[in-house]
DNA sequence: GTGTCTAGCTGAACCATATTCGGTATTGTA
DNA sequence: TACAATACCGAATATGGTTCAGCTAGACAC
C-alpha cells in the first residue's frame, strides 16, 4: 500500500471526480502551486495509485439496456483463473472476480437486449469448467462508479 | 439512445481505455481532423452519451484490500428507492442497483480490512426496511472496468 | 554550531493542446 | 436552382500542461 497524506488524498478525489480539473484548480482546492500537484499526480501515476484516465459512458445511451450479475459454479477440477481469459473475449462482460462462498466467479455483463443476455449466457454454460450459472438482472440502478475513499494512514 | 455512427464508436472506446488522448491523435487514428474529433466529443458530452471524466484508482493502492458483494433482502413493504440513499451515506458502497429475482438490492462495497467489512454489514443490517443480507467476497479480481463496446445501429 | 543532502514547494517560461472561427463540401429539401 | 443544415477542414488564439532554476525546511553527519 502507498503512503499518501492528507492532501494526496484530497486530490485523488477530486480526480475521481472529475479528471480534467486544472492542476491549477486542483491547487486551489487543496492548497498548493499548480506544479506541485503537477508533482504529486505524476508521482501517483508512477506508483500505480492512478491506474488510468478515462470516461465514464452511459450505457443506455449508447444501447446497453440490461445489466446483470452472474454467478458462476466452476467444476471441481477448474479454477477462476483458466476460465477468465475465455470470458474476457465475451465484450459484454465487463468485470470478472473469483468469490468465496456459494459461488466461485462472479461477472457483471451489460448486453442491448434481454434476449442478448439469453445468448451470452449460453455461450458461458458451454465454456469447459463452468458447472452452473445464476444470474441477477438489474432493475435500476441507483448510484455507481461512486469516488474511492482513500483509507487514512495508520 | 442515442444514434452513433462507426466514428462516435471507435472514439468512445479510445477515451474508455485512455481519455487523455489528444484530440488530433484520436483524430489521426479515426480519420478526421483534431477539430472534428472535438466536434463530436462536445456533441456526445452535450447528448449524455460521455458523462464524466474520471480517474481509475487502484483500490489497493490505497488501502481498500477487500472488494464484497452484498446482496440484500428487503421487507415486503420497503423498496430500493427507500433505502438507496441511506447506503449511499455509506462511502465503502461503490455500486447500488435494484435487482430481479431472489435478490433485492445488489451492493458492491470496498473496505480496508474484513474487519471493516463485517462493520459496514452490521450497519447495513440495521438499515430500516432491510431484512437479510448475503455476501460474496471477491478473492482476486481477474478484470475490471473493461471499455463497453457500443451497440451497433439497428 | 556548520555543512550537506533531500523532498517538496514556488513562480516563470515554454510548449502542446484545447478551443474557436471562417470557409468549404455534401446532402437533403423546397 | 436556391437554400438550409451538417460535418468537415486548416489556421489562429487561448488555455493549461510541463519543465526549470531557485528557495526552504528538515534530517543527518561532523
Amino acid at each position: 500500500m502507498v503512503q499518501l497524506d492528507t492532501i494526496d488524498r484530497a486530490i485523488l478525489l477530486e480526480l475521481q471526480k472529475e479528471s480534467r480539473l486544472s492542476y491549477a484548480e486542483i491547487g486551489a482546492r487543496v492548497g498548493l502551486s499548480a506544479a506541485a500537484v503537477h508533482d504529486r499526480v505524476k508521482k501517483l501515476e508512477r506508483k500505480g495509485v492512478i491506474e488510468a484516465y478515462r470516461i465514464q459512458v452511459n450505457p443506455k445511451a449508447i444501447g446497453l439496456q440490461v445489466t446483470a450479475f452472474i454467478a458462476v459454479r466452476l467444476q471441481n477440477d477448474a479454477t477462476c483463473a483458466d476460465v477468465a481469459p475465455t470470458f474476457a473475449d465475451f465484450p459484454e462482460v465487463e468485470e470478472c472476480h473469483s468469490a468465496a462462498g456459494d459461488i466461485d466467479v462472479l461477472l457483471k455483463a451489460r448486453t442491448a437486449t434481454p434476449e442478448d443476455l439469453e445468448k451470452l449466457l449460453y455461450r458461458i454454460k458451454r465454456v469447459p469448467g463452468v458447472s452452473r450459472t445464476t444470474s441477477t438482472v438489474v432493475l435500476s440502478t441507483q448510484f455507481e462508479a461512486r469516488p474511492l475513499i482513500p483509507v487514512e494512514a495508520e
